[in-house]
RNA sequence: GGUCUCUUAGUAUAACGGUUAGUACAACGGGUUUUCAUCCCGUCAAUGCGGGUUCGACUCCCGCAGAGAUCACCA
């Protein structure tokens, strides 16, 4: 297969949201697939939305992806720089052969005059089109501080889309666009152009919002005398509710959010892909190298996609799950370290490495692990009526005296059980010895254990969290359990 | 309004013009010695509408409806 070199040129206005880091990840699979190039390519020419932060937010989340460039900022690359705010001088030479051609001038036309063409046309109840209005004598050459513009070459034109198909448009839609701001700095519509031929790119993958303006690339390839790249449009994703595109402003989060509740890159890679593309298997889970050898633009779908967060979490406890089954709890474990409630601090690594053991299979997020694992770090608060209040309990019919003396039992037998048998084998058979001792059934006698050392909502098997607790602190919360009880009961 | 695009269950999607329209998430029900989760089993649920082509249409064609995008000295 040709090698492809394909790029991503975010904006630097902001973190990247969820909604389009698809453009980043679609062209990147391509270029590794092909053995090309992935080009980051900084387009910063929009001096108002300029935000400083933005390019290293970009970076971050790119890197932490697992997306990782050949040429671009922290790497430059034959065809440097790759921030399109220090290759003013490159667009105006590329203008220049446009003008000396007689298809771009300097139009020296107010913003207010073109309100004015645009509010008559549409009083006129016709399409505004800027060429309508073009001067009469049009000033072919450069002059600073003035917009330069394209003259049009409006005619029907037609085009292959690489996810879209087979696209044609008519000349209504080719106007004389705008080149060269009057600051000096390119469009978008004329830098990209510019920047991809020089730097070798030969597929563009943006949202379909480009697609109307196609017609008007096409014009500008042409008049350049450029070979246009594969072009292709993804179509949006739209937010969980409404219809509309998902965006900042529907409260789209950015990358670093999903990361900072403990989503791993592996599930989110996974997820945007799959959003709008399906390689035709019934195939679920892709690991980025297995994304590299399958994706293909043709199976991305042409119709927007509804962004679904509980699939991202049905991702990534898979994703938990299979990372800590291949690589085993050790290697999994440094993931975790932003996760642990406070209380967790004063503990060591392999105690904290137990505890994940016994409880990663239930984790969506590994911020799970805040509000999951408190009991394993500090006592717990007593609260008898979780007891008292239990559903097992309660139907048992068990008094408060009668919980006082199971636990008793509980207690005195596990205290038996010296500290160096102190592990979940020898606890599982001591537990079910206790079921015939106490003759009581497992709902009754395990739900009571379970609260009384954890009081939370829910816990690993029983077995497991009594040996990651240790001996002494399950013999303490027992005995402080059943105090409080007495007292209750006074 | 002009132009362009899209349309399979609630969601994401599969199906050389020939299948009882498949899979996954969600929901609901059940099973695995307590809970929550995992895992397993099951239930519910879709080709927007109307024409045409064809022995046969989710698939091809036309029309309609609905939705979206765009019409900037933003990208």
């Amino acid at each position: 297969m040709k090698k492809l070199t394909s790029r991503f040129a975010p904006s630097p206005t902001g973190y990247i949201h969820i909604g389009n880091v698809r453009s980043a990840i679609y062209p990147y699979l391509l270029a590794r697939q092909t053995g090309g190039k992935f080009i980051l390519r900084i387009e910063d020419t929009d001096r108002a939305r300029y935000v400083d932060s933005a390019t290293d937010l970009i970076l971050d989340t790119l890197k932490w992806l697992g997306l990782d460039w050949d040429e671009g900022p922290e790497k430059g690359g034959p065809a440097a720089p790759y921030f399109q705010s220090e290759r003013k001088d490159i667009y105006l030479k590329f203008a220049k052969k446009l003008i000396e051609k007689n298809r771009a001038y300097s139009d020296a036309t107010s913003p207010e005059e073109i309100e004015a063409y645009r509010k008559a046309d549409s009083e006129k109840k016709i399409p505004y089109l800027y060429r309508n209005h073009r001067p009469e004598n049009l000033c072919f050459e450069y002059k600073e501080g003035v917009p330069l513009r394209f003259v049009a070459d409006p005619k029907p034109r037609s085009w292959t889309d690489a996810v879209m198909g087979d696209l044609s448009a008519g000349p209504e839609v080719q106007d004389d666009i705008i080149l060269l701001k009057k600051d000096g700095l390119p469009t978008y519509n004329f830098a990209h152009i510019v920047d991809d031929f020089l730097m070798g790119v030969d597929l563009i993958a943006r949202g379909v919002e480009y697609l109307p303006l196609i017609p008007n690339y096409l014009a500008l390839y042409e008049a350049l005398e450029i070979a246009p790249p594969i072009l292709a449009s993804l179509p949006h994703i739209l937010a969980p509710t409404g219809n509309k595109k998902l965006g900042k402003r529907d409260g789209a989060k950015s990358v670093t959010e999903y990361r900072d509740s403990g989503v791993l890159p592996e599930a989110l890679l996974n997820y945007l892909a799959c959003l709008g593309w399906n390689d035709g298997t019934e195939q679920e889970l892709y690991t980025k190298e297995e994304l590299i050898k399958k994706f293909s633009l043709d199976h991305v779908q042409s119709s927007g996609a509804r962004f679904d967060e509980v699939k991202i979490y049905w991702y990534n406890g898979q994703w938990i799950r299979r990372l800590v089954a291949e690589e085993g709890i050790d290697a999994f474990f440094p993931r975790t370290k932003d996760f642990w409630p406070k209380t967790a601090e004063a503990y060591e690594d392999n105690y904290k490495k137990r505890v994940f053991s016994i409880i990663y299979d239930r984790l969506k997020v590994l911020s799970n692990l805040r509000d999951m694992t408190g009991y394993f770090f500090s006592d717990p608060e007593i609260r008898p009526e979780l007891l008292l209040e239990n559903k097992f309990l309660k139907k048992a019919g068990l008094s408060e005296s009668a919980l006082v003396s199971l636990l008793s039992t509980v207690a005195e037998t596990l205290a038996n059980v010296p500290e160096t048998s102190w592990n979940a084998e020898t606890l599982k058979s001591t537990l079910n010895a206790l079921l015939e001792t106490t003759s009581r059934k497992p709902a009754e006698l395990f739900s009571l254990i379970r609260i009384a050392v954890s009081f939370a909502p829910f816990s690993p098997a029983l077995e497991l969290t009594l040996a990651v607790l240790g001996k002494n602190v399950t013999l303490a919360r027992l005995n402080a359990t059943k105090s409080a009880l007495l007292l209750d009961g006074e």
